[in-house]
DNA sequence: TACTAGTGTTCCACGTGGCGGGACGTTCGG
DNA sequence: CCGAACGTCCCGCCACGTGGAACACTAGTA
């Protein structure tokens, strides 16, 4: 019933390069690239970088300007026409907005992409200067993250895959690297649908999670993120739990994906 | 300086379908997609079709669901990465809060995309009931729009083209469809900075839009959109023209594209 | 000025990989 | 029981994408 395949039956060459390329723009915070980092990022051949290029701008995927290269408007159409983050986002920022009123904290939403976070949606009051390692559209590992640990926590073939390929860097002295640890982090969220981040991910930046459920399926997570000391986690705890429980109840009023 | 090429060196005909593909999504309120309506819309041969989709999905581009699609996190991700969109967001965002705190009616931004307006956000307060036409990551005509009119008015040579290609269609009975009209319409923009549109696009709505100018080009446009009765021009033109230089300020510290 | 190392652009013979008509299996509604 | 509409699969043909190599241009260095 709905199971999304995951077969691979080789992509036409072409197109899979072509996604190589507007993934280039993806890493790291260069946004307009010239052939040369193209080629060097994606480790194309020179003359097929150029004649990819070309016809990716004549497609309005790309936009040129001089020699520099970035996405073009064409790519953010589309994106936007993404339906289950359209949905998801229309149920969750109300009681995001919520959140933020009552903790003045950032609050995020993300999914579960391959052993990545997505990042969907985020909300901080009026641009802080604080500046966090998330970003809508943007990716952070897993199992350093407040929400990675609350999807993880219902979806353990990820999370045996993550241990089993030896994903667990340190990003931080905090960051657990022990996969006995993190399994039992998984088993506690899993009981008390609350996950936690205390400077895992980043120094001096904590944070209470809880994931989306539809289904007994973890369909997405909310997150309240700051600096650590005014984290207050019971408080925040039932907040988010009660925005969750909203959210869900939001997501069951339209037939579910 | 700066000039973006619009050359068309053909590009690879198999690109040109995934994108004709991609952006089957885009039109129309249907967001899940099977094979036959794909080929519908993009009269591509069925067998092709399919196999296009099979990449594409194996790809993250699309999803699949049983024998529907739609469009993949993949596709979310590289639209987020827009930097165009992204730049004009962050810097109009704020500004855009205020005019709402002010009006309390919805405050749209939206860039011209060949001889359409692209909208890139919207702020309407708690979702009331009131559908408008527009939407993020949408397109509506540039003639029938506030923001259409006062992009157009800095950008002669696409109002030239809509009216030689004849596209002013009447979308209501007060859709400005004379020529001679709009022209003066735009050229009244030009002095004033600020557009109006009166039951033009959708009957009952009217709207006061300005652009947001970067050395004397019109790079984007805001406009506040409600019910005929509310909108009170004068009080609005004061108000947007205020946020509209505070965005080209904030722009105007970030390097030009 | 000459030289080098880095760019972006163009060309073209080669052969891979995309093409799509058509056959097949399945699920509907009448 | 039949036809219609759908998704899947196959396979010979040949267009089209491929990428090495040559070219052009701009620094920066000696």
């Amino acid at each position: 019933m709905g199971q999304v395949d995951e077969t691979n039956p080789e992509p036409a060459e072409l197109l899979s390069r072509c996604f190589d390329i507007l993934d280039a723009f993806c890493r790291g915070p260069a946004e307009k690239l010239t052939l040369a980092d193209i080629t060097r990022r994606t480790s194309l051949p020179k003359s097929t970088a150029h004649r990819l290029l070309a016809s990716l701008v004549s497609l309005g995927a790309l936009e040129r300007t001089g020699p520099a290269y970035q996405l073009g408007l064409r790519m953010f159409e589309i994106g936007e026409h993404v339906t289950r983050k359209r949905d998801l986002r229309e149920a969750a920022l109300p009681f995001m907005e919520d959140l933020y009123e009552v903790t003045h904290q950032t609050v995020h939403l993300a999914v579960l992409d391959g052993t990545e976070v997505l990042y969907i949606e985020r909300i901080q009051g009026h641009q802080k200067q604080r500046q966090l390692a998330s970003r809508v559209g943007g990716r952070l590992p897993a199992y350093s993250t407040g929400v990675g640990k609350a999807l993880l926590a219902f979806n353990p073939q990820t999370a045996a895959q993550i241990i089993k390929t030896g994903r667990l860097q340190a990003r931080t002295p905090y960051t657990i690297t022990n996969p006995k640890l993190l399994l039992e982090e998984l088993a506690a969220t899993r009981k008390t649908l609350l996950a936690f981040d205390r400077d895992e991910n980043a120094l001096g930046i904590h944070c209470v999670a809880t994931p989306i459920l539809a289904n007994n399926q973890a369909v997405a997570a909310i997150s309240v993120t700051g600096p650590a000391n005014t984290i207050q986690e019971e408080r925040i705890g039932s907040a988010i739990r009660t925005a969750a429980l909203g959210i869900e109840r939001t997501l069951g009023t339209n037939p579910p994906t």
